[in-house]
DNA sequence: GCGATAAATGAATGGTGTTCGTTTATTATG
DNA sequence: CATAATAAACGAACACCATTCATTTATCGC
């Protein structure tokens, strides 16, 4: 097939196929996706920058789906609103996770994101050397739950006998609904320390 | 060369080479850890159960360097502890974060530090079903810091004008030092939650 | 109508992880 | 001591994988 009267592919389309196709559980890979879209590796590069173009465009993609309305509130509930889109965001995509981390980040949608964030500490209080910090801390922790979703069931698996672990392990609820709740006392715990130390620099 | 009279090869040769290897920078491979080693691709097969099995005996290896003594003291001494000993481990080696990351844990002395740090909390009082949440919790935050120190110096971009974040990115302090600072307040802010969280339960 | 561009293809390249058969040194067994 | 079993290397082969490039052909603008 030659040039198509209209066309098959377009960066929405291979950004959707390709969330679809991670969805599945399948291994990311050029080829797969191609595969999925009922075309060859080779046209993808029409459209896109290679793989790493093509986690690019999904980043932006899920960054337009869960992230595009900003929040609104106090400091802390705005805090709290970008930390639970995101949390669906990986939640509902576990597996982009381990794709998309440690990778730059260019789309202006996630970066406004983290612009609402930032803006919303400075507004808080937090001076203006310790924004990006608190903002590092947040991101940490999302992104470390969200590995957490993508992770096997077991990520312990005691070979030799433990004191507490082995045991903890095996009455413990299964890997996601522990996840969850890890995630709410973990961001319950944040907003109190946040709050608790914005306190502390008020009285200086 | 047919079996060689003194053996070429161990898993921990091979696990400090491979650690060695992903030090430099490069990126890991079975290919370019035997071209490291001197040898054929294939030998390794002898030793270790392929790609995966050599980043098990690297993580094995990082944690018999860095996770070996078992921490002493209360329970948030121990953890503190814990996470710094992690902190380390992972600051010294931050590209094989991305590799260990999300993969089931099964040395003996890795499960042991974890086997510590729930039998600490354990002992603060934490109940048994709150145990492993808070482990996961803690883990989540050493993960992602962990990941922000192979992450590339500029993890934020932006392309498109921002109210605050280009300006804060602009009078930021770099990669590693932000990450570094970021880590001692945000344990700071962990453990002040935790104690917090114990007191309130106390109380029941 | 014509040239430029866009969008597909197929073939080729260099790289990856892995398997398998082969060779040979060492070790264990009768 | 001879011999069998195992250990540890190699090289060849395989099936992918991401990427590049020349090619065909449809569409759009002048």
């Amino acid at each position: 097939m030659a040039r198509p009267r209209v066309p098959l592919l377009s960066t929405e389309r291979i950004a959707d196929a390709a969330i679809e196709l991670v969805d599945s559980g399948d291994t990311f890979g050029v080829n797969a996706l191609a595969r999925q879209l009922g075309v060859t590796p080779s046209s993808l590069y029409n459209h896109v920058d290679g793989r790493d173009g093509i986690i690019e465009v999904m980043r932006g993609r899920l960054g337009e789906r869960y992230l595009a309305v900003p929040p609104t509130g106090t400091w802390d509930e705005v805090v709290e609103q970008i930390m639970r889109a995101s949390r669906r965001m990986y939640a509902e995509h576990p597996f982009v996770v381990p794709l998309i981390v440690g990778k730059t980040i260019t789309h202006p949608l996630v970066i406004a994101s983290y612009d609402t964030l930032a803006t919303a500490l400075l507004g808080a209080g937090f001076p203006d050397d310790e924004v990006l910090v608190v903002v590092a801390i947040l991101d940490a922790f999302a992104i470390g739950f969200g590995l957490d979703l993508a992770s096997p069931d077991h990520i312990w698996q005691p070979e030799t006998p433990t004191v507490n672990l082995a045991r903890l392990l095996a009455d413990a609820e299964t890997g996601d609904e522990r996840s969850d709740r890890a995630f709410e006392i973990g961001l319950e715990l944040l907003l109190d320390a946040l709050r608790m130390r914005l306190g502390r620099l008020d009285l200086d």
